[in-house]
DNA sequence: ATGGATACCAGACAAATGTCTGGTATGTCA
DNA sequence: TGACATACCAGACATTTGTCTGGTATCCAT
C-alpha cells in the first residue's frame, strides 16, 4: 500500500537487524515483517535479501534466524568473552582460568582460549600508564619480543612488566622508578603471555 | 549407550552455547545435538532444558534458537557495540556518531545511543593513565559531578579532561604539568559525556 | 505513455526446528 | 535388592520459519 521514500526503510531494518544479532540472536524474518508493520512476509524478506546483496548483512540460507554480520563489514568481528582473573599464583594458571571472576566482551579473533585477562596490582607501571586496579587482556605464550609488556611470573604472583632480552640474561622493567628492574637468568624466565589491551572502568561497569 | 560423569557434558554444552550466543546466533537443540554426537534430539534437549533449569540459559520456548544468556548470569549482559569517532568537532556529535570509524563491543547495560568511544589525542591527560591514542568509552550527559573525567568542547574540538566545579567558574584540569587549567564560566561549558571507560590496544586488535 | 525499478501484498509450500511419548542402560542410595 | 535419578536413544508430530509464485501501486527516466 503505502510507499516509503528509497532506503530509509532499508536502513533502519538493518540497523534492527544488526541490533539485534549483537544482542545475541539475530531476527526472524516474521519478527522483521512485525516489527516494521508490513502486512507480508515478503516485504520482510525482499529487503533482508537486499541488505545481504549489499554486503550489510551475511547469511546461511534455509536457517531460522539465518542472519549474520559479515566479518568484514566494519563492525568487527563477532564479539567473545575473555575470562577475567583475579590473581594468578605460581602453577595455578590452568586452575584459575577454570574459575574466573567473570568475563570481558572483546573483538579479538584470536580463539577463547588464548586469551585470559588479569587485574593489575601494584603501582610498577604507572608510567606507562597501567594504574592499580586495570585489566589487562593477555595473550598467552611463552616468549616474547624486547620491549612487549608481559605478564610473567615473578616469584610466586604473576606480574606485568616490561621485557628487555639482553644477550644473556632477561630483564623485567617496571615504569615506575620507585621499583626496581628484575633481572633473570633466561632460562628461568616464567612468561605467561603478552599484553596486547589495557582497560580501566572509571564506574560499575554493569550499572554504568 | 555410552554415559558420561555427571555434569561434565552439561558443562560443555554450556561453554558451547553460551559462546555462539556471543557469537551473535544460539544453535539450535540438533545443532547441540550434532556438536556433541547425540543420536537422539532428545538427549540434546534434556542437556539444555536442565541448563535453563539451572538458570545459566534463558529460552523463549517454541521459537528457533529460542536461548539466550539470563541478564543475572554474571556473564554480563550481552554484548553490544559502541561507536568509535575518530574526532569531535564543534557541533558535529551527532554528524559523527552517524560515520562512525569502527565499533567496539561492550558490556554496558546502557542504550547503545548513551554510549560513544573518541580516540584520544595529545599528552594532557598522561598523569591519569590516559595516554595518546588511546580510547576513552563515554556516556552522553550534559553535565557531570566535580573529579569526573569528562569529554568537553574546548575552542572547536573535544577533548578529555578533569572537571573541577568551582562556586562560580567550572574549570577543567589536565593531569599533565606541562598544560594548562581552563577555566570558563559554568554558562559556556560544553560537556559531552562522562568518561566511563578506557583502552589501550597494544597490537592490532583486528589481527591480534 | 511506457518500460523499469522500487515498495508492498496475499497465500501457499517445504524445510528447519521445537516438542513429545515411550523406551534402555547405568549409577546411587536407602 | 529395589526405588530413584541420570544419561541416553528412537521415532514421530506440530509449530516456526524460510522460501516461492504471482500480484498491485507508485515513482522515475526515456
Amino acid at each position: 500500500m503505502g510507499r516509503t521514500p528509497a532506503g530509509q526503510t532499508r536502513r533502519k531494518i538493518y540497523t534492527f537487524v544488526r541490533d539485534r544479532i549483537i544482542r545475541g540472536r539475530p531476527p526472524t524474518v516474521r519478527e522483521v515483517q512485525e516489527a516494521f508493520g508490513f502486512r507480508a512476509v515478503q516485504s520482510a524478506r525482499e529487503h533482508l535479501e537486499a541488505l545481504v546483496s549489499e554486503g550489510l548483512l551475511s547469511k546461511e540460507p534455509g536457517r531460522a534466524r539465518g542472519f549474520g554480520l559479515p566479518d568484514a563489514s566494519g563492525y568487527g568481528p563477532p564479539a567473545r568473552l575473555v575470562p577475567l582473573l583475579g590473581r594468578v599464583q605460581a602453577g595455578q594458571l590452568t586452575t584459575a582460568l577454570e574459575e574466573p571472576d567473570g568475563y570481558l566482551a572483546t573483538q579479538s579473533r584470536l580463539p577463547e582460549q588464548e586469551l585470559f585477562a588479569l587485574r593489575v596490582r601494584g603501582r610498577s607501571m604507572s608510567g606507562a600508564g597501567i594504574l592499580p586496579g586495570d585489566i589487562v587482556i593477555v595473550r598467552r605464550q611463552a616468549t616474547a619480543a624486547s620491549g612487549d609488556t608481559v605478564v610473567a611470573m615473578v616469584g610466586d604472583e604473576a606480574t606485568v612488566k616490561t621485557l628487555k632480552i639482553k644477550k644473556k640474561r632477561i630483564e623485567l622493567h617496571p615504569q615506575n622508578p620507585d621499583f626496581a628492574v628484575i633481572v633473570v637468568a633466561d632460562s628461568e624466565i616464567n612468561i605467561l603471555g603478552k599484553v596486547v589491551e589495557v582497560r580501566r572502568y572509571l564506574e560499575d561497569p554493569k550499572t554504568g
